[in-house]
RNA sequence: GGGAGUGUAGCUCAGCCGGGAGAGCGUUCGCCUCACACGCGAAAGGUCACGGGUUCGAGCCCCGUCACGCCCACCA
């Protein structure tokens, strides 16, 4: 029957066949149903210059694990994959590989260039990809897009069109961040600040007199962290109440080098505290500036090249590179006398986050899109919790983008990327936006256009990519069917960039929101809890991980202690310990699936698991795990519905290792074992006696063997229960650890009859779902067992302290009053037995034929004596028992007081109440029980 | 400057509706117990950052303080 499973767990090899299959079979795709209720996700759209980090590695198994459990539950589960073109990173990388050539792009132009960037994405731009199947992403592979493919130029071109025409996209002067080392504008969002170390220049111009002439003796001074600008400047500002300057509003000053004769403006900008009160103006080179330009009127000067030279507004600094001329400009307004002084002065500085330049300020014909009108229903979703975010405390960073909405600069000097539809008219220069060239000029009747050389920001695509993806701007059946997908998954640090703008541009183009919730998880970090990062060095390959412990450790390391939001460490350790879980697995399926076997030797065919029907003959310990399993089914199921992934694998671990592993499977080897004495060859039964003769096992009496010959097959019941507990267990874990996972069921049901077969579902991947069931509740058997592992634990602990070698058996006395506690014990003897470590067990009303020495371990309603008289150390058990008894008087007084109170009794809920009045009675009961023991071995 | 976080065992982190402090790793002790040494059993280890408050009762709720990162803004 069952096939051999290896003793140990390796995953190699087994990964990329079982995924192979899932993919041959064709369980990851998704068909239109409209009899099914459909489940959608989107992927995020990884680069294709990217390779996977472990940020992904998170990304797409939280994807991954939500997809599968839906799947398991029965939606028709389509998890959208696809890859973004990323503009920037790809042109940036090509350009380098050209380099190495001795190639500029230029060389190349821009035919020649793209042709080129398509040949490097057609070779390398699959890679991502090919890396997320071994992360074991149930994709729908059928379906993959790209963000540059036909049909998503066409919704990219369709958007530009549908907004330019209802005028939220506009071509205007503003001032933007230019990247002056990649050459293109960038957003704001692309803009970080870092602190640097700079200096604060206090400069002084001199006034200009009432009769023209440039005082010697008046100055103006004020500071700046960036002198150069100064060629630009076209005012001085102050404040309008400032006193100290009133009387200078309106004057001018004269400007050195550049020798133009500049106003003295009043703006509340000015902060009046700040150095002198006094800000020079640089319209073109700084973003508050041109505010206060726009304002007053004042003229805009650049004064710098694209690649942030100094250009011919510089007069003799012309040519010079930013940071020379800075310095030159310093030397030589000293030398004049119009520096006053230099202080140290740490700053923020814009930098390019791609390739950490100094942003510079310039202006610039760019296209935006207004975002004011645009913005308002995205903040309205999720105000009104028509999106939900996930924590909802992202809801605060959020808002603070909405409301803070700037227009957004959609342009980008790139060939890589859509190009902008617009055209220039050769004869009038006027533009005309359309989806191909224009035959005729609506201006002036031209018929020669030159397309705007200028590519949208690769966002603008994937803004729209929930619907383009789907088949948009077409009206096709996936669209309507599976849009408005479900579950954004992604990082917190792309609320700006991606999800704002999809929730608007969805609402926008399709009238609706294009997922009802966003579930943001935090970022991986170093087991130092750096960022990962290239410069720093500390990358972790997710694939070599993969290849050494298994893509399942990996997803369960990722996910295990993680809730959403929240950041988290990396370690190789956890890895070890998740790798170690999916061998505590296999090898508990490797233990039933002995047993199975051995049964069925003896002629019994045992796959009960394809019984669904309780059978008869279920024992208490049965009960119980079946029991526990159900209560682990509700939880888990309650915590993925809620995205609580850790808290929900956690449960389905704690649940496996230890109450299945360390305690079910412990409890039921007697039952096996004693099957074996039953239906076993001779061989075994004379290997049993010959163990038996040098170790001192206990040895299963024969009366009692007989007996459970004649009493319902207890070993059945055994069996049924550990395959049902085991494969309910697996399809909760499978979402966590799929290839394991799958890799034990077909073990458990690849080879079932054909009958039996069609009742299964051939993949754990498309079986069902557990669902809570009342008719596994068992209250009554739960604190039975409850009591059992309770005495085992403390016999264990007993024994450990007093050093007493596990080889020793010893007898075990339960001394009880109650009728119904001893036979707890009774009926639970068997295991109870092996788990206690006990010779023997016997269950009585009193202390007869005890002796006052035996050591002790004392319950609320029982004494569970070993006689040890040779081992034990007497003063070393009255220790014992006394920080028992002083436990239990720490208890006692803390139940005791509360229940004195007469505000707890009357204020606090009834259930309480008993519930503590419970625990008073068990601890007086056991604290008696103790005092007794003191007493009597004093 | 604004915002939202975090602070719990040596380390990394869980801790739901307020009702006797948990896990993994590490440490110590004992075990190759016929599923698993990637294992089993046991133990030690905590002023739940600090100070107030609310409450019969606070790790959890409220106020304040300190520390640490994060996001946004960008005062020249």
């Amino acid at each position: 029957m069952a096939k051999e499973l290896a003793k140990t767990y390796d995953p190699k090899g087994l990964e990329d066949r079982i995924y192979q299959t899932w993919e041959e079979k064709n369980y990851f795709h998704a068909e239109v149903d409209r009899s099914r209720k459909p489940f959608t996700i989107v992927i995020p759209p990884p680069n294709i210059t990217g390779i996977l980090h472990l940020g992904h590695a998170f990304d797409n198994t939280v994807q991954d694990i939500l997809i599968r459990f839906k799947r398991m539950q029965g939606f028709n589960t389509l998890w959208q994959p696809g890859t973004d073109h990323a503009s920037i990173s790809t042109e940036v990388r090509i350009i380098q590989e050209l380099q190495k050539e001795g190639i500029q792009k230029e060389d190349l132009g821009r035919e020649g260039f793209l042709k080129r960037a398509w040949e490097w994405k057609e070779e390398y731009g699959g890679t991502i990809v090919k890396q997320l199947r071994k992360l074991g992403s149930s994709c729908d592979w059928e379906r993959e897009r790209f963000t540059m493919d036909e049909g998503c130029n066409r919704a990219v071109t369709e958007v530009f069109l549908r907004m330019h025409e209802k005028g939220y996209i506009y071509r205007g002067s503003r001032i933007i961040n230019w990247c002056p080392v990649c050459n293109t504008s960038i957003s704001d969002a692309e803009v970080e600040y870092e602190e640097q170390n700079g200096h604060l220049w206090h400069i002084k111009y001199p006034l200009v007199e009432e009769d023209g002439s440039i005082s010697k003796t008046r100055f103006l001074e004020f500071a700046t962290t960036r002198p150069e600008t100064m060629l630009g400047d076209t005012a001085v500002a102050v404040h309008p109440e400032d006193e100290r300057y009133a009387d200078l509003i309106g004057k001018e000053v004269f400007l050195p080098f550049v020798e133009r004769r500049i106003p003295v403006v009043a703006d509340e900008y000015v902060d009046r505290e700040f150095g002198t009160g006094v800000v020079k103006i640089t319209p073109g080179h700084d973003p508050n500036d041109f505010e206060v330009g726009k304002r007053h009127h004042l003229p805009e000067v650049n004064i710098m090249n694209d690649d942030a030279t100094i250009n011919e507004n510089g007069a003799k600094f012309a040519g010079m590179e930013r940071y020379a001329a800075r310095k030159q400009i310093v030397k030589e307004l000293e030398e004049m006398g119009l520096l006053v002084r230099v202080e140290d002065y740490t700053h923020n500085v814009g930098t390019h986050e791609r390739c950490h330049t100094t942003v510079e300020p310039l202006i610039k014909k760019q296209w935006f899109v207004k975002m004011d009108d645009l913005i308002k229903p995205a903040a309205e979703a999720v105000r009104n919790g028509t999106i939900k975010l996930i924590p909802p405390r992202l809801n605060a960073m959020y808002f603070n983008w909405t409301d803070n909405i700037r227009d957004w600069c959609i342009s980008r000097q790139l060939w890589w990327g859509h190009r902008i539809p617009a055209y220039y008219c050769d004869d009038c220069e006027e533009v005309t936006v359309a989806a191909e060239t224009p035959d005729k000029c609506p201006h002036c009747g031209g018929t020669h256009f030159t397309q705007d050389p200028d590519t949208l920001d690769t966002w603008f695509s994937s803004a729209l990519w929930p619907f383009e993806t789907l088949g948009w701007p077409d009206k096709t059946e996936d669209l309507d069917y599976f849009f408005p997908t479900d579950v954004l998954v992604t990082g917190y640090d792309i609320i700006f960039f991606w999800v704002i703008r999809m929730i608007f541009s969805s609402y926008e183009q399709m009238g609706t929101y294009p997922f009802h919730t966003v579930m943001l998880h935090g970022l991986i970090r170093d087991s130092e809890g750096r960022k990962f990062s290239k410069s720093l060095g500390n990358g972790i390959d997710p694939l070599e991980v993969i290849e050494q412990y298994g893509a399942d450790a990996l997803r369960l390391t990722i996910i295990t202690g993680n809730s959403p939001g929240n950041d988290m460490r990396f370690y190789f350790e956890r890895v070890e310990n998740s790798r170690n879980f999916a061998n505590k697995v296999w090898n508990a399926s490797r233990f039933i699936l002995m047993n199975m076997e051995k049964a069925a030797e003896g002629g019994e065919d045992v796959r009960y698991f394809l019984d669904t029907k309780l059978p008869e003959g279920l024992e208490a310990a049965d009960h119980w795990i079946l029991s526990r399993m159900n209560d682990m089914v509700r939880e888990v199921t309650e915590n993925m519905e809620k995205f609580e992934l850790g808290i929900a694998v956690g449960k389905v671990y704690d649940f496996i290792w230890d109450e299945f592993c360390d305690w079910y499977i412990e409890m039921v080897k007697p039952r096996l074992r004693s099957a074996d004495a039953k239906d076993g060859s001779q061989t075994c039964a004379k290997e049993d006696a010959a163990d038996a003769a040098h170790t001192s096992r206990p040895q299963i009496p024969q009366a009692e063997s007989d007996a459970q010959a004649h009493h319902a097959p207890s070993h059945i019941a055994a069996l049924w229960t550990l395959q049902t507990v085991l494969i309910t267990s697996l399809k909760m874990l499978h979402p966590y650890m799929p290839f394991v996972t799958e890799e034990i069921y077909q073990t458990f049901v690849g080879d079932a009859g054909s009958a039996e077969r069609s009742r299964f579902a051939e993949s754990i991947m498309i079986s069902d779902w557990p669902l809570y069931d009342e008719a596994l509740c068992f209250a009554e058997d739960e604190r039975e067992i409850s009591l059992i592992k309770e005495a085992v634990r403390g016999i264990r602990n007993l024994r450990s302290e007093m050093n007493v070698a596990p080889s020793k058996k010893t007898k075990v006395f339960v001394v009880s009053e109650n009728e119904a506690t001893r036979s707890v014990f009774e009926k639970s003897r068997l295991f109870f037995e092996t788990l206690s470590h006990a010779s023997e067990s016997v269950c009585q009303t009193d202390k007869t034929g005890i002796a006052d020495d035996a050591a002790s371990v004392v319950l609320a309603d029982a004494v569970i004596y070993i006689p040890l008289s040779e081992l034990v150390d007497i003063s070393a058990e009255i220790e014992r028992l006394t920080k028992e008894k002083e436990r239990l008087e720490k208890e006692l007084a803390r139940s005791k007081g509360m229940l004195a109170n007469e505000k707890f009794l009357s204020k606090a809920p009834p259930e309480k109440i008993a519930e503590e009045k419970e625990k008073q009675q068990k601890y007086e009961q056991t604290y008696a029980q103790v005092q007794e023991r003191l007493s009597a071995l004093q």
